[in-house]
DNA sequence: GTTAATAATACTGTATCCATAATTATGAAT
DNA sequence: ATTCATAATTATGGATACAGTATTATTAAC
């Protein structure tokens, strides 16, 4: 049989996953604000397609979370109340601290290195005060350790959690201090991995997610 | 203003969420089996329905991870390894342990009272030997439970991963003497949460799937 | 007889169209 | 003037039609 080299570079995504993605986008830019109902004949005019996968793009954002799906009454960007913010970072903390604990247990010596690297990227941008590649390297090592911890549906639940925090991720790095903070509780992690003691990379994985909801909350209440 | 009774009890479910719902039974009772190519045309047609909701129906299923959808290749249901379910169960008991946990610090009276009658079916059905209604009681249980503890996206995860095991969970109470072990393991639950100590409710309903996992494991070992 | 190429068939993906329900606006009555 | 009812407009939900791609089968050539 030939190879799949014909069929495509690897397999050209649908239309309706593309559209979920500018969504997504449009969304986390709150240039769709928490709230706002989505028109979809304009939005899909827009975007210059149909109705019809926009309409399925919408179907694959409620059952994430990013917006509510009211029968007959159209579709609404979903808006987090602080409420929602204690109810769904302990519940990160506690997948991300057991994707830590996971790392600790399986890491090869060739995942600790990737660590390191994007480790030390972070040291970097926070020595520059590059807020916004320390956020970008922050992500790449949620990311790194999630690929480390080789746990498919984790990996996908947490996606799904980190998703809708997203809607409110208006830095909580700005913070007076957060970055040079949040840098050492990353070294305890860090610390922590090195030393394959997988219950303590859990806990401060854990706590330093934690530490990030105390950051937004304090945001919140000096605005 | 006239209320809303005119239209309709509380708001007609959309199609394809109905759809949804009969395409996750199908799954579940196998009557599509893992791994089988989903034929939309077909299956609308049985279903006496057109394409599009079924269409809308298998979107929200894939983000579900019940269905995978292959672009230009069409929709297969998932096949779950057991790598996945050693996986995806630690995670769902580290989620439903946290549930526990949220309950044993907000649980009222009444609450704790609908517990207690709900195990107290449990405790009917084990006696009686009538392994369904035991299964329909354990998920009412398990629902309950969730449903106290009050977290709309607590709720939500432990949602997604249970569709995603519930393709083979019942099996589990096939396992000789399984029944009596998951009542004594809901017993601990249940003592954890009346004598208010949050984190062995957490441990006990932790290790009440994994023991769930490992009776699984065993009934596929001896087939 | 086997393999490769071409053609046909069938299914996925997208667009358009129609019907139903909800909301809003306008008019009438109190 | 305010409120309630009715009508009209608009958007959602669902069906059908159409286009493009992939797979399979058949035929021809080696």
């Amino acid at each position: 049989m030939s190879n799949a080299a014909a069929s495509g570079t690897i397999s050209r995504t649908a239309l309706y996953e593309e559209v979920a993605e500018r969504l997504r986008v449009s969304i986390f830019a709150h240039e769709l604000a928490p709230g706002s109902w989505i028109d979809e004949q304009t939005l899909a005019d827009k975007f210059g397609i149909s109705r019809t996968p926009m309409r399925e793009a919408l179907k694959v954002l409620a059952s994430e979370g990013l917006v509510i799906l009211k029968p007959r009454r159209g579709c609404y960007v979903t808006e987090l109340s602080d409420t929602d913010l204690d109810q769904i970072f302990p519940v990160i903390a506690l997948l991300e601290g057991r994707a830590a604990f996971e790392v600790t247990q399986k890491a090869t010596t060739a995942d600790l290195a990737v660590l390191d690297r994007i480790h030390a990227d972070l040291e970097r941008h926070a020595k520059s005060n590059d807020a916004n590649r320390f956020f970008e390297a922050n992500d790449a090592f949620h990311n790194a350790l999630q690929d480390i911890a080789d746990n498919r549906w984790l990996k996908q639940l947490i996606g799904d959690a980190r998703k809708v925090i997203k809607l409110t991720r208006r830095q909580s790095l700005e913070v007076e201090g957060r970055v040079e903070q949040s840098l050492a509780e990353h070294r305890q992690v860090m610390a922590a991995i090195k030393k394959r003691e997988p219950n303590e990379a859990a806990r401060a994985m854990h706590d330093h997610l934690l530490s990030g909801r105390a950051a937004l909350a304090e945001l919140k209440s000096n605005k």
